[in-house]
DNA sequence: TAATTTATAGAATAAACGTTCTAAATTTAC
DNA sequence: GTAAATTTAGAACGTTTATTCTATAAATTA
């Protein structure tokens, strides 16, 4: 090796492409030094070695298989790259606005950004909104749940997949309620008292959803409904109704800050558990 | 000195406040401070103070000055300045923190604080490391494809759900993969050179996502892949590849980002489509 | 101006640094 | 299954590190 990077880009490119073929201690200095790159720009090598689980002089050895002199001279892109100047987001966006001006032609700014700012808001709005008091109450639906059932269709399905593997990886008893085989019915007919029913329903607030959420409350099953607006339909017969505004980008709803309460509530509940199993 | 600034802003404005009342030498290292933060980050005592204009031991004077047990201690701010996302993440993290401490109470923050929080980052980090030539090329292949296949389990599943779901809603041919029926293979065999697979792959690399990637692999499909890590195993097979670093709060890792990324690709198509029918 | 305080530079020090060399361990090849 | 080659961890290396201590220089005060 006579050549090496001497950029940091570069680097991870050719780490990446050389990395199937470097030996295990190798690859896992490749693995890390991709993940963590902040770290390796600060650290010595007797921190980095031990973060990584390798031995400080594999460290060297690596930097030497790139090409570098030493270790020293590698970690050297990587305090390059911290230098640059990473401008701030929104200064970002304005530059990218400016661009879009200068070049004279009407084009779209990059979608991704679009979407950041429109869903950093939402968050930010999410987390305004929501009362404690609703997550706590919906935590204890949760918790005295002997198995949850969660039902949503179309975008709402998404979330409702979500909840599924959460709960799931939290060895709760998990039901998604997904209509295959159009048994929808069927599979909301072994819900019980002792259960819950997750509901995620929005405008036009499915059928589907609606019915499996009367069949529940004809049971007495608790309801926690997450909507999009507190005339929905189901919201007065919910036990708990989160009531939450999505971001929108060109007539696209997000689906963003629907998610981040759906792991709020999981992460809830597993705190929750938890704390039970100590007393 | 009892209480020295826990950060580089804090430090600056108190080092331009007593600059006037300070000795030659030590006005002389606040002067050299103030304009070249980025080398005290990185410098060694030597080097800086050579570059300075002092002698060593007169930068460990100064931060002795400033109430730091030593030069090292100080240089920390410096390095974690550069570490930092962006101004306004951190103010508001910074904000929150302190909101806390008024009230005096120490309770854990609010758990969705603390996903916004993290999402908030994590979207920001999104913006900044998708190449928006790969947003390019991935629409591309989308334009072309006569169908879309995505596949994706467990975590990835909720993501694969919402492109199947956002796909159709732009009159895509969209197949989920889902495995119903554990028909992996049945259902990828359907696909053909031009339609295209979506792929979405952590770690540990899921058997089910990676052999439909390689049957269509051999059928020539072109595969975008999302993955953890830009050494995942289907990474150097993909024609377009993003590498999307979740938020992560007590271990649980997030989907936010995920989520957007697929929502900007999903508009970004349907715009493409838009404007080809125009002309 | 002399005495006293304060600031400085230099020498000294021990700890930590990156690196090299070598023997052991592991993998590969036959 | 043995031999060769590669990879590894460990010890040892000379440097460099940040810091402390001290004699000297400078500034301040009386």
């Amino acid at each position: 090796m006579q050549n090496p990077p001497k950029t940091l880009p570069e680097l991870k490119a050719i780490v990446a492409e050389r990395y199937s073929s470097l030996s295990k201690r190798l690859a896992q200095v490749a693995q890390y030094l991709l993940d963590n790159p902040d770290e390796i720009a600060f650290g010595t090598v007797a921190v980095i070695s031990k973060d990584a689980g390798v031995h400080p002089s594999t460290l060297v050895r690596f930097a030497n298989t790139f090409g570098y002199s030493g270790f020293s001279e590698m970690q050297g892109l990587f305090q390059q790259e911290l230098l640059q100047d990473t401008p701030s987001y929104q200064e970002r966006i304005r530059l990218a606005q400016q661009e879009m001006h200068d070049e004279g032609t009407v084009q779209e700014p990059h979608l991704l950004n679009q979407f950041v700012s429109a869903n950093t808001k939402a968050l930010e709005h999410l987390a305004q909104s929501v009362p404690l008091r609703d997550m706590e109450r919906a935590i204890d639906i949760l918790v005295n749940a002997k198995a949850t059932y969660i039902v949503g269709v179309r975008r709402a399905f998404v979330v409702s997949t979500y909840f599924s593997y959460a709960l799931q990886h939290i060895d709760r008893r998990a039901y998604l309620i997904d209509g295959v085989g159009g048994m929808y019915k069927e599979q909301a007919s072994t819900m019980m008292a002792e259960d819950a029913l997750i509901a995620i329903s929005f405008y036009p607030y499915a059928d589907e959803t609606q019915n499996v959420v009367v069949s529940a409350i004809d049971k007495k099953v608790p309801l926690i409904l997450i909507t999009d607006s507190s005339l929905s339909p189901l919201a007065s017969i919910a036990e708990v109704c989160f009531v939450v505004k999505e971001a929108e980008v060109h007539t696209f709803r997000s689906l963003s800050t629907l998610l981040c309460l759906a792991q709020s509530l999981a992460i809830g509940l597993a705190y929750r558990l938890e704390n039970q199993q100590k007393n």
